[in-house]
DNA sequence: ACAGTATTTAGCAAATCAGCTAAATACTGG
DNA sequence: CCAGTATTTAGCTGATTTGCTAAATACTGT
């Protein structure tokens, strides 16, 4: 592996894993309803507010969230909304199919994500 | 967030954490092109085997690869292709277009992973 | 300016992760 | 069965992550 191919799987791993927790991946979820407010998502989630301040700040470092200060308030939303796809394609890992094999008519529609 | 919403979550992130590493995407990407032993592996990635056979552990058991053994050597290979999807919406971060924003002319078609 | 609210930053302890080496396991060929 | 190769498992150390509390910062209304 090239040293550029490293840095290249490295700066997708970090945008991979900022995805890579149940907190945030809930995050990702409800702001694809619409932008929220770090104390609305705070008494969603039942943790403490730095710990909601944490994981969005890794979410908006890497790229996925943005915010928008309006009076007191922080309002987060989504930036990139293609990431509610991996969604789908989790769902398909949980299922056990759209497996590579032919033998299962499965169609690639929902495993397109 | 109930718990079984929770329990849903934890479950998505530990697939997703599953990718959320560089070698991992790299064994990832690979192996679209095809099955590989683990010894190929480590000589593209210039890791110890032990490290190597760690990482597919961890694909496997996330469900994401399948392994066959075939004498001395184990083959792994893609159990759900979808996952390559996740590269083209990891690029749409990097790219910093995709968003939300109505003003961006993106073809929504670069941003579907 | 002051008091109060929303959020972030700092710093700590427990848990998890990544890479290594050494040892165990699985298979092949003679 | 024995020697040799491919892979996995165990166990260690250092680095990273997570959630907490306490403190700092930013803003609003009086």
């Amino acid at each position: 592996m090239t040293a550029t191919a490293q840095a290249k799987y490295k700066h997708q791993a970090r945008i991979i894993k900022a995805l890579a927790h149940p907190t945030r991946l809930f995050i990702v979820d409800e702001l694809s309803h619409g932008e929220r407010c770090v104390c609305a998502l705070r008494d969603m989630i039942g943790v403490e507010m730095p710990t909601v301040s944490r994981h969005l700040g890794v979410l908006k470092s890497a790229g996925i969230l943005e915010d928008e200060k309006r009076g007191l308030q922080v309002f987060y939303r989504l930036r990139v909304p293609c990431v509610l796809n991996f969604f789908k394609c989790v769902e398909a890992v949980q299922r056990d199919d759209c497996k590579t094999s032919k033998r299962t008519a499965v169609p690639e529609a929902r495993c397109s994500a």
